[in-house]
DNA sequence: GAGGGGCTTCAAGTACGCTTGAAGTTGAGA
DNA sequence: TCTCAACTTCAAGCGTACTTGAAGCCCCTC
């Protein structure tokens, strides 16, 4: 099943610890999933790569502890939080893409693309601070 | 700069450390950043979260070692993880979306979002296998 | 029945991106 | 002049997402 899905089992055991991948049946100890299975790790990954912490999905997919209506409240940000990934992600493809166009050859590589980097987040407003 | 910004000292000066962004004049040993410094600190946060790490942040401004074969493959290979990434982010938007619209009111909530996510990952490949 | 491959658990280790704490310096204001 | 806030360095710590290593169990084949 790892191979299938290409994590590490030592991965899968991790999501499964968390409470994010069912236990699956055991057959003498040993782990056997369902088909159903590569089919959460599949969205498990794809949130992963889209910027969900393992624990912002465990709350999203129902595992967690929420009602209804904070759960409504969550998807809501994190639909929020999408958008504006997906706008970042094509700020800077735009930016790689001129980069790549019409590259410096002195070595110098990064003008073209600091500045437009630079033009397109002039347009918007500065991040909020960020709270780690 | 820090505050105008929205990140904290110690970040500023762990980009520094790291040579992402360059070492500012100092007035009696203290750090004095130019207007561009904003800008540039912009461009750090913006790539930092569209999933570039640090590194390759480090390699694709220009501060890296790279030669410009070097410089444009590593760009090439970025634009298309972007372009991947801006597709994982929408289908995971819509499947948000599609989950808030037609909510299950029994607590089991994940099914709807579980279905959509699922019937738009079959359409694709499965992931390559990760390497971390 | 001995060996081997593949699983198991549990604890500890790793990489990244910072944050925090201790101890010291600097310049402005009372 | 004294004090105080705000900066400085350096080392150590932290959270997330895993990985790695040691020791053990299970089944199959030779």
């Amino acid at each position: 099943m790892a191979h299938r899905v290409g994590v590490a089992t030592s991965a899968l055991r991790y999501y499964e610890e968390l409470g994010l991948l069912p236990a699956p049946v055991r057959v003498s100890g040993q782990r056997r999933y369902q088909e159903s299975a590569v089919e959460l790790v599949g969205i498990i990954l794809l949130l992963r790569d889209v910027g969900f912490s393992l624990a912002e999905q465990k709350a999203l997919m129902g595992s967690g502890d929420l009602d209804l209506d904070e759960w409504r409240r969550l998807a809501q940000r994190k639909l929020a939080e999408l958008d504006e990934q997906i706008a970042k992600a094509q700020t800077a493809r735009e930016a790689i893409q001129h980069a790549l166009r019409c590259p410096h050859d002195d070595f110098t590589l990064c003008p073209n693309f600091a500045r437009i980097m630079a033009a397109r987040l002039a347009g918007r407003p500065l991040e909020e601070a960020h709270t780690h």
